[in-house]
DNA sequence: TTATTATTGAAAACCATTTTCAATAAGTAT
DNA sequence: ATACTTATTGAAAATGGTTTTCAATAATAA
């Protein structure tokens, strides 16, 4: 995905394509690490001055109904932002910088049929985060 | 773990043992659902009438420096908390009724093995839940 | 250009959580 | 038992992140 992708996926589904939407989306696209909405707002800012932490909030939202951000959960805190990822994939986040890289290839096939038999529940999602250092923090 | 061992935890570490949170504890402690504070409280009510919220969260706080349970992410929220696993466990959640189960015999070894190769990060730990109906709600 | 109305930021409201504080009661010493 | 020390308590106030309100503004369509 692309900044321009993301406005033409906004301007799609009938939003305005507005000078605080494009700081918001600018930032938390290029992220390479989950952002909270005041830490998008002060970087936002500095591409459009006049903007709310507000209007963080509402684009924020939006960008979450239309796919295109996903919630962070992290020890810290959950109010985090992350460019969502393609197709089945999961997180795996740096505990010194935050640097978050998503991965696939995960088959817990086996582990949810056996407790499935063993619990007698239906699994039908799960969740899965790894954390650890990235190449750059373990060095 | 029992309602007298955890008051017992609290002693040796120590804490007086009081009503309310005789009232927390046996709420908490009981509970195959993760809570929320107020819904905590809702209940320890029933036992001790004239608990206040407050002391709510300050007992939850200390069951969780104790270990004795462990915040619960979900959907919803992340604000909710349970007794907790012993060993390297996870969770289960009835996404209906809220019903926790812990499992075990997960194995990331192989998984965590490819992701370092590929990633360059170095993984410590990982964050494992699973959704789905209960035995009871699926029926 | 003009008209329509979605969007905006400031201020107020909201609400879960935390802090303050004087009264109370658990644990200890007498 | 009784007195003493001080951790604990609940009420009230404060805090801080998020949401709502509202009149002004600006994006889009006509
Ligand atoms: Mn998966
Ligand atoms: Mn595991
Ligand atoms: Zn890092
Ligand atoms: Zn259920």
């Amino acid at each position: 995905m692309s900044v321009s992708a993301w406005l033409e996926q906004l301007h799609d589904h009938g939003y305005r394509l507005t000078g605080a939407r494009r700081a918001v989306v600018e930032t938390v696209e290029k992220s390479t690490r989950a952002l909270t909405p005041i830490e998008v707002y002060d970087m936002a800012r500095k591409k459009y001055r006049a903007i709310g932490l507000v209007t963080v909030y509402r684009t924020l939202e939006k960008l979450e109904e239309l796919h295109l951000i996903q919630r962070v959960h992290q020890p810290m805190g959950c109010q985090a932002f992350i460019a969502a990822g393609v197709g089945h994939q999961h997180l795996l986040l740096c505990q010194n910088c935050g640097q978050a890289a998503f991965f696939d290839g995960d088959d817990l096939d086996a582990l949810t049929k056996a407790i499935e038999k063993k619990t007698g529940y239906q699994i039908n999602e799960h969740w899965l985060q790894l954390f650890g250092l990235c190449a750059d923090c373990r060095a």
